[in-house]
DNA sequence: CTGAAAGCGCTAACAC
DNA sequence: GTGTTAGCGCTTTCAG
């Protein structure tokens, strides 16, 4: 590997002024600048990255810890922030948590010592702070950013970016309400996703806003996973047990679609006689039949939003809360 | 951060003791063993990986440079992968090429002074091999393993795990065929796509081989993204142009995805007046009306073949070619 | 079996 | 404006 010292006999200066031409802070003559160019260019040089980080204490890696890389979000949210990153000159780490929160305090344990830049946690699950703060406050302590992607712990000092989950549910129960689909039931991970409540929570409120009330058998929980089979299940439950609904909210689209399958199995037609309304703008949504009405995340938005972060260099400014605003988006489902 | 230094001390050993006891090769008497080991545990010291890196001459992540992991497929070769690798201690950096060939080089490039332990090239482009293989061969003699993910490239020297695509796709033709829906289109891409062509090759060789003949325009080229649009839109032309067909066979589950809309758009009914089928298996093939056939990817088996290349850990084994066998997943569409 | 020393490639102080 | 030196944290000779 050729190393500065390497350009530096070849241009004839030391490895400090071709540290300084690189590094393009402190003044060089343009002469002596020019020939380190050309022996940098001659040599076909490329900076040591991971001296560069041994010697900087911090390198130029960000991961992003993910519930499940699968959904489809997820795969948005990675590539939209993988651009950010670059932009800015940094790499991107993915580690799928597989939704285990263990997972998730290893991989923390083990980000000082790889001098990675931040951590996005991006996981809807419910954590346990209490265990995760001490991982999370060492880490911040050593040099790694550590950054909400999904979930609200400003309140932890921890910046976070979130989607307005409450508001976007509301909105899609609204217009539920409003095109007379009631009642409406919902399908999502309440329990354990932090992401999946607070869909719920607009869902709930969109209801008593609208005078209708909340009925605990149009509410259904599921275990595992947001994928379409969940969807499926519940649905396909809710209807084996003759309850009564004029919608499905569900709180993915993988779910939405699981639904609207277990409608049509049961001889069900959409949005006629069930409507259904997704959550994640995924692409694929305009192209099944019917095509899925959903409440969209920006994902661009929240990537960008992740790159303002690391824009500003030094430590993490204010711990602050950003919001991403969802949009409502019908086609015929609902 | 506490260094080796640190726990040297506290140890009362010297910090080539330390490492020693860390490697875990040469023999360190127990008693020392034992006390350096508390030392660690006291002072919760976690070797930098970075300084390790730059020791090494390697570092421990191997990047995944895909052509858009949004693609299903590409999410769940991801996820796999990083799984595996993570098994071996190695770390998964993602690289979202999108499609534009300048940007794996420029990646290339930058692959040793990463000291990536690896690049697997998951995207299904043709290559301008010329043009790339300098790069490739620099990378390679800095140490970095370049496995290629989809397409052959042993010929090249690089060792190549790829989907049976012609195989699966001759499979699925000739399902079509057998249950009596020709004539099969085929809806893909073929120009710019050496995974798109091998598929093709496949449809091509099993028309053939069952006394069809290939019709052009039968055969839809797309050009940008191998998303659900571009099925729709394909499948939309032929049926505007009237073209008669009584299958299309899709390169991709989001492809066939798009295509039904299209066939249901113009009032067609799937699979009765036209069969469909998808490549991939993706998870949520399951659940859309009528639910998808399609030509199932082993994620996992690939995956296991990538892990398999970083085991050993010496230099590459042979350049070997891979194949992992695809399945025939028959459900509604056809 | 253990310690001292050197050096991976880089850059920030500190001279001059 | 440029060179010299030191050191980031680690592991691996080489001695003992």
């Amino acid at each position: 590997m050729v190393s500065v010292v390497a350009v530096a006999k070849r241009a004839g200066v030391s490895p400090a002024t071709v540290s300084r031409v690189l590094g393009g802070q402190v003044r060089v003559s343009a002469e002596t600048r020019a020939r380190v160019l050309q022996a940098i260019e001659e040599l076909g040089y490329r900076p040591n990255e991971v001296a560069r980080s041994l010697r900087a204490g911090r390198g130029r890696a960000v991961a992003l810890v993910t519930g499940d890389i699968e959904q489809g979000i997820n795969a948005a949210l990675a590539k939209n922030v993988q651009s950010e990153l670059e932009a800015l000159g940094l790499d991107l780490l993915l580690f799928n948590m597989e939704h285990r929160e263990e997972r998730l305090r290893h991989f923390l344990e083990r980000a000082p010592s790889l001098a990675l830049r931040g951590v996005l946690l991006s996981a809807p699950h419910v954590m346990d702070m209490p265990t995760l703060l001490p991982v999370i406050q060492a880490a911040i302590r050593s040099g790694v950013a550590i950054v909400s992607l999904g979930q609200d712990f400003s309140a932890e000092g921890i910046p976070s970016i979130v989607n307005d989950n409450a508001g976007g549910a509301a909105a899609a129960v609204a217009h539920l309400i409003a095109s007379g689909r009631t009642p409406v039931a919902f399908v999502g991970r309440i329990e354990t996703s932090v992401v999946g409540r607070a869909r719920f929570d607009g869902y709930r409120a969109s209801l008593l806003a609208n005078g209708e009330d909340v009925d605990a058998g149009l509410v259904w929980e599921i275990s595992e996973g947001y994928r379409a089979d969940a969807g499926y299940q519940a649905t396909r439950a809710a209807l084996k047990r003759n309850v009564h609904f004029g919608a499905v909210f569900a709180a993915s689209d993988e779910l939405a679609l699981g639904g609207m399958a277990a409608a049509a199995d049961h001889g069900l037609a959409v949005p006629d006689e069930v409507a259904f309304m997704g959550f994640g703008g995924l692409s694929w949504g305009a192209f099944s039949r019917p095509s899925l009405s959903t409440v969209a995340i920006d994902a661009p938005a929240a990537a960008r939003a992740v790159g303002e972060v690391f824009k500003a260099d030094g430590p993490p400014g204010a711990a602050g809360l950003t919001i991403i605003p969802t949009k409502l988006v019908l086609r015929q489902s609902a």
